[in-house]
DNA sequence: CTAAACCTTGCCGTCGGCGTCAACGCAACA
DNA sequence: TGTTGCGTTGACGCCGACGGCAAGGTTTAG
């Protein structure tokens, strides 16, 4: 497979793909002529960057699962690392749940009073004679 | 008051009252030598230019808080456009909140997977003859 | 023979809020 | 008068995950 057939089939682009290599986490063979060649799997490795992508996590927080997969598991979350990177990773995510609700309430409150502010601004308006 | 006074005064650096000079957001007057006087109304836009770039907006949201501000308000929450804008926050901070809900489920449920699959295989190993 | 449809490497651009020089001018004090 | 400590503008660097383009090589079909 072709560096051109892997973006298709797993919806991304080659950049991206080429993006990838670069970074260490798809390794390609290379034929005669200097293309990548890709085999099945790599397909599976690249839906996993994608997933977890998608899910916020950076390109160093994936390496682990990447190389969970290669070692044969049938889920990139099983080893150790991919777990260590997981928990820490709902860490971060409740961290930031609580500040984000902190300044969730802040904007509330802050709105809340700005409103209720024109409110009173808007009555001694109607009141007086414009 | 000289731009050095107004960054320590502010909490921050000459650098970064240049930058929202540059973004539109800070006005000062210049000296007959070409140095930057700020007036003391302005440590209060600094003041707020901070406050809400700390809960999460940019700088061209600030734009109508500061307007609002250098209009004569006693708050820079009360003008339209700045309750426009804190409404638009909100909204986005629900969505985000909801997302990010989302992606805590996720992780959660792959990191007990993860587990649980990590102790079945653990206890066949331990069952192995090693 | 040539065009099109692949592939290669390499490098610049993006976004935001600054940090960090460089190279210079101005002010005040010993 | 030299040093120190302010100020000025201008320009590049950073981060992360790519997009996009240039300038070439390869393969296949017509």
């Amino acid at each position: 497979m072709l560096i051109g057939e892997l973006a298709e089939r797993a919806g991304t682009s080659t950049r991206t793909l080429r993006y990838y290599e670069t970074r260490g986490l798809v390794r390609p063979r290379r034929s005669a002529n200097g293309y990548r060649v890709y085999d099945e799997a790599e397909l599976r490795v690249v839906h996993e960057i994608r997933a977890l992508l998608a899910v916020g996590f950076d390109l160093d927080d994936i390496r682990p699962f990447v190389a969970c997969l290669r070692a044969g598991n049938s889920s990139g979350d099983v080893c150790p690392d991919s777990v260590a990177v997981l928990r820490r990773k709902l860490a971060e995510v409740d961290d930031y749940l609580d500040r984000l609700g902190t300044v969730r309430r802040q904007l509330h409150d802050q709105l809340a009073r700005a409103i209720a502010h024109r409110e009173k601004t808007c009555l001694r308006t109607r009141n007086r004679p414009d």
